[in-house]
DNA sequence: AATAATTTGCAAATCATTTGCAATTTAGGC
DNA sequence: GCCTAAATTGCAAATGATTTGCAAATTATT
């Protein structure tokens, strides 16, 4: 088993909650991709196994609230999972307005620039984490010449 | 009427969009809070207009496409909503992860770090906005001790 | 292996948001 | 100001994502 998942699984130990196949499963979807995922595509990823939907939505639940996972909502309100920093690379994401297509970033501004600090000393503010969506057009939608947004 | 609703009025009018009631209530309401706001607080504001929400909901829908307003998500996947730039400054919010306060940051290390032009050179994405969201503990919330998360 | 505690599957419930359609309101021209 | 076409609204029902109650199954412990 990928050293990633021993750690998580003896942290799901130690704070009292068991290992199980659900979880596990979630896990592994979530350390093979490196793009963040809808619950119902990590459902999706474990047609095989005999995993509830509603067991990925507990897990990816209880992933949260220990700080394994992080929940990014791109767009139109879905939620989207991946591992949380310390689980991976810190990074940000390149959301194609066109095609919808998530790159990442390593890059980070806000640690570049000390932003952390600066908050703290001016607002009093404790920042713990933050999230960073960067919106506009990929290279390859941006040659192929999409442009105008629709409303209506 | 405030100059801001004056201009989205003649956008409005020079994109074929009517001027209507229900779009100037739920605008009146955006440019007097500084908040995002939930659609449903929007909606609740207006109790004595007779708006339903789904008209709420359909504004909402079209400022966005027109960038006029803007969604935010923060935290449990529901939308709030508050001027784009352009109708008012541009800046992230810091979010209380124990009272769920959300104050304003005008700093921004986006462009402070001009990351925009970086990524254009290194990626070939062209960044058309970007939306930063800081997470942790508020002055009075970290005085007042809170601190762990809770699980389960 | 036996027992207690935790987790799962399933189906129903909930919550935010969207939609169809008839009735109402708005934009413009007269 | 009045009239008509086009756009918008209200309402109720539909949708889609996510959550929940509860009995059955699994996991941790003894």
């Amino acid at each position: 088993m990928h050293q990633t998942l021993q750690n998580i699984r003896y942290l799901l130990g130690a704070q009292g909650y068991s290992w199980t196949g659900a979880r596990a499963a979630v896990l592994t979807v979530l350390t093979t991709h490196r793009n963040p995922l809808r619950a119902e595509e990590i459902h999706r990823a474990l047609q095989n196994r005999q995993i509830n939907l509603s067991s990925v939505y507990r897990g990816l639940r209880l992933f949260e609230a220990l700080n394994i996972v992080r929940r990014v909502t791109l767009g139109r309100g879905v939620s989207r999972y991946e591992l949380a920093d310390g689980y991976r690379d810190h990074h940000h994401h390149l959301v194609c307005d066109a095609c919808g297509r998530i790159e990442d970033v390593t890059t980070c501004p806000v640690e570049t620039a000390s932003l952390t600090r600066q908050i703290r000393r001016q607002t009093g503010f404790a920042v713990r984490s933050h999230v960073l969506e960067l919106f506009g057009f990929c290279r390859s939608c941006r040659r192929a010449g999409v442009g105008r947004t629709e409303a209506r």
